[in-house]
DNA sequence: TTGTATGCGTTATCAG
DNA sequence: CTGATAACGCATACAA
C-alpha cells in the first residue's frame, strides 16, 4: 500500500518533507531553513537548500502555511460600488493606497472584494475567501449584512467613512467642522450669496436642487456631514446635488447655478474637489472669472488633473494616512489588542479661488473659523 | 490523553467535525451539507445546518478546504506602480474591471500587489502569496525575475500590454495598425503639419521633445507602437514625449506646441485621450478653436471627465474586454488547457475634435485606413 | 444517501 | 542546533 517514497518524489510536486529526506534532514529542520525562525547550522543550510533548488522546490506552500499558521496573510477590502466607479474617485485610491502600505508593513496583501449581492454563487466573499481580516469602504446600507457574516467568522473589521455601528473601529474626517471652516472663510470673503454642491445624498444619485425635505434624507454619512457643517454657516445656501464626484457632474450643477445671471450665487462651495473643478469649469464657460466674478471652494486636497493653474481652496484631508490607520487598526486587532476609532482633522487651504465678494470691502484676513 | 470531544467544543471554535458529532452524522455528509456537492436528505441537512447555527460554526474553514482542494481562490494582479498611480489611468482601471469580472466568474478574488522589490520582508509576493495563478500588468524590465519566481511555482500566468517572453500568453491591443488608422484620418483631412504627443518612453517619463535617437530607444511597447503607427503616416512628424498619461501632461506638450505661433501643427495626435484632452485645453488657452484651427485626436476611447461638448476622435480600445480576456485564459490555464495571446482591435471613433486642414479644400470622406 | 479512512503540506512544541 | 510527533480543518474515493 505504502508508495516507494522515492518513487513519488518524481510524479508530484516536491514538499518540503521531500527535500528533507533527501537532505537527510527532520522536516523540522528543513522548515526552519525556510522560515528562518531559529538558528540552523551553516552547513545544514546550505545542503537543504541545494537539494531544495535540485528537486525544483521552491518553498511552503501556502496554502498548507496558512492552515497550519491560521493566518493567510490577507486582508479583504471591500467595496460597495463597481471597481471602475471606486478607483475613478481619487481619495478612494489615495486610501486604497495608505491602506496597502500599512498591510503590507504588516506582511498582508489586499484582497478587492466587491459586496456584490448577485455576483456568481461560488464567488469569493466576505464570508468565504481565507482572509484574515476585512476593511469596509463607505459601508452603508446593504453592507451591513456582509459585515455581520465576517463578524460571525470572528475576524477584525475596520471601516473608512462609514458605520458599521458601535463596536466596529472607524476611520473618518472631521467632514462636519472643515465644512464649516471652508465656509467661515467663503463668509469672512463678504460672500452672503451662497450655494452648495454636494456629494451624492444616497445611491440614488439624483441630481438637482434640493428641498429641505430631501436633505433630511440624505443616507451618506459624509454628504450629510458636510451639508450640516456648510448649513451652519449659510443656513439658507441654495443646495444642488451633484451624481458623483466628478468633473463633468460639477460642470453639469455649475451650469444650473450659473444659468440665471440674475440670481447667480458669489460664491460655490462644493463638497468634493473634482465638483469644484467642474463648477469652476461651469462658470468660465458662462464668461465668469474666478475668483473675481465667483468664488469657488473645494474639499479633498487632491491634485485635480485638468485644472490649469488655479489652485483650490479646499480643505486637505489626509486620506492616505486614513488608509495606512486603517491597516494599523488591523494590526492591532489581529494582534488581539483593542483598536479605537481614528477622528482625522482636515487641514484648511486657501488657494487661489476664492476672493473678496463682488462689491464687498471685506479683505481676506478673517478667513479662519473660530478658535483656529 | 485524549480529551473529551464534547468538552473540547467549548473552547476551540468549532468545526464541521464538531458539527457532524452533535448533528448525529458523519464528517463528509455535513461537508456535503455546506458544499452542496452531493444530495443530502432534507431532515439531515436541516438538521445539520441548525446545529451548525447553535454550534455558531460558520462554513468551512477557507484555509483549510483550499489545501485540500489545492486551490485558494484567489489570483494575484502585479501592478508595477504605486496603486495610487495605476488606478490614475482610467484604461488600467478598465481593463481591472473587467479582469475582476472575469475572475469572479471563475470563482476567484483579486489579490493586489505591487512588485516592489524594497517591501517590507515577509510583504506578500507572487511567490509566497497563496494564489491559483497571476495576471501581470503592463510588465516589462524589472518584473522579469518575479515572473520567473512565479513560473517556477507553476503557477499560470497571464500579461497584459506587456512582454512576458515566449510562452506567456499576452493580451494587447494592435497598437500600431489603430495608430495608423488614425493618422490616415488626420492625413485624408488634408493636414499635413502634424504634431504627436507620445506616453512616457521609458520609467524616467522625461518630456519634452524626442530626437530620432531618443525614439530609437523607447522601451514601453504601447509608446513604440503606437508611434510607430503614426510615423508611417507622418514620418516627419514632431514628436513630443509625455511624462504620464494625464490631461495636465497633456497641456503641458501642447503649450510647448502652440508655443511659437509660426510653428503650429495643424493637427496633433495624441497616445491617449487624457493627452488629448490636454492639448485641446492648450490650444484653447492658445486661443486657437477644435477642430477649426487645429485637430486634436486621442487614443482610447474612454470616458474623459472635464471635456465638455468635445467628442474625441479616438481609437477606442476594448479595455474591459482585455482584462475580461484575461480572467478567461487564466481560467483555461487553471483548466489544464492552454491559452493563446489575444491581439484586441481598436475601433476608429470620429469624433468632433477633428476636421479639416485650414485652407484645405479636402473633405472628410476620406477618412479610413486602406482595408478597413 | 451516508459513513470510513486518508492525506493535503506545513509548522509548533518539546525533548534531546 | 536538530529531530520526533502531533495537529491544522477539511474533502474526497470508496465502501456500505
Amino acid at each position: 500500500m505504502s508508495p516507494d517514497p522515492e518513487a513519488a518524489t518524481v510524479r508530484r510536486r516536491a514538499t518540503i518533507a521531500d527535500v528533507a529526506r533527501v537532505a537527510g534532514v527532520s522536516p523540522s529542520t528543513a522548515s526552519v531553513v525556510f522560515s528562518g525562525k531559529a538558528p540552523v547550522a551553516e552547513a545544514t543550510r546550505k545542503r537543504v537548500l541545494a537539494v531544495a533548488a535540485e528537486l525544483g522546490y521552491t518553498g511552503p506552500d501556502p496554502r498548507a502555511a496558512s492552515l497550519r499558521r491560521g493566518r493567510s496573510g490577507i486582508v479583504a477590502v471591500a467595496l460597495e460600488e463597481h471597481l471602475r466607479t471606486a478607483f475613478l474617485d481619487p481619495i478612494k485610491t489615495a486610501t486604497m493606497d495608505g491602506l496597502t502600505d500599512g498591510l503590507a508593513a504588516l506582511g498582508a496583501g489586499v484582497l478587492l472584494l466587491r459586496d456584490d449581492p448577485d455576483a456568481g454563487a461560488d464567488a469569493p466573499t466576505l464570508a468565504t475567501a481565507p482572509i484574515d481580516a476585512a476593511v469596509l469602504i463607505g459601508c452603508s446600507g446593504r453592507m451591513r449584512e456582509t459585515l455581520t457574516a465576517v463578524r460571525a467568522r470572528g475576524l477584525p473589521v475596520v471601516v473608512i467613512e462609514g458605520d458599521a455601528g458601535d463596536d466596529v473601529p472607524r476611520m473618518e474626517l472631521d467632514n462636519g467642522e472643515a465644512a464649516t471652516q471652508i465656509a467661515h472663510h467663503v463668509r469672512g470673503l463678504g460672500h452672503r450669496d451662497v450655494a452648495v454642491v454636494t456629494l451624492p445624498f444616497d445611491s440614488d444619485h439624483v441630481r438637482g436642487d434640493a428641498s429641505p425635505e430631501r436633505i433630511a434624507t440624505i443616507s451618506t454619512p459624509v454628504t450629510a456631514a458636510r451639508l450640516k457643517g456648510t448649513l451652519t454657516v449659510f443656513p439658507d445656501a441654495r443646495v444642488v446635488s451633484a451624481g458623483g464626484s466628478l468633473i463633468d457632474e460639477g460642470l453639469l450643477a455649475g451650469r444650473l447655478l450659473f444659468a440665471d445671471p440674475g440670481e447667480r450665487p458669489t460664491a460655490v462651495i462644493a463638497q468634493s474637489d473634482l465638483l469644484a473643478a467642474g463648477v469652476i469649469r461651469a462658470a468660465e464657460e458662462a464668461g465668469l472669472r474666478v475668483p473675481q466674478d465667483v468664488s469657488v471652494a473645494g474639499f479633498d486636497g487632491i491634485a485635480v488633473d485638468g485644472l490649469g493653474a488655479h489652485v483650490l481652496t479646499t480643505a486637505v484631508q489626509p486620506a492616505v494616512e486614513k488608509g495606512r490607520a486603517a491597516g494599523d487598526a488591523i494590526a492591532r486587532l489581529l494582534a488581539g489588542d483593542p483598536a479605537a476609532s481614528i477622528r482625522f482633522t482636515c487641514t484648511f487651504r486657501e488657494g487661489t479661488t476664492t476672493g473678496p465678494a463682488p462689491g464687498s470691502a471685506t479683505s481676506a484676513s478673517e478667513n479662519a473659523a473660530p478658535g483656529t
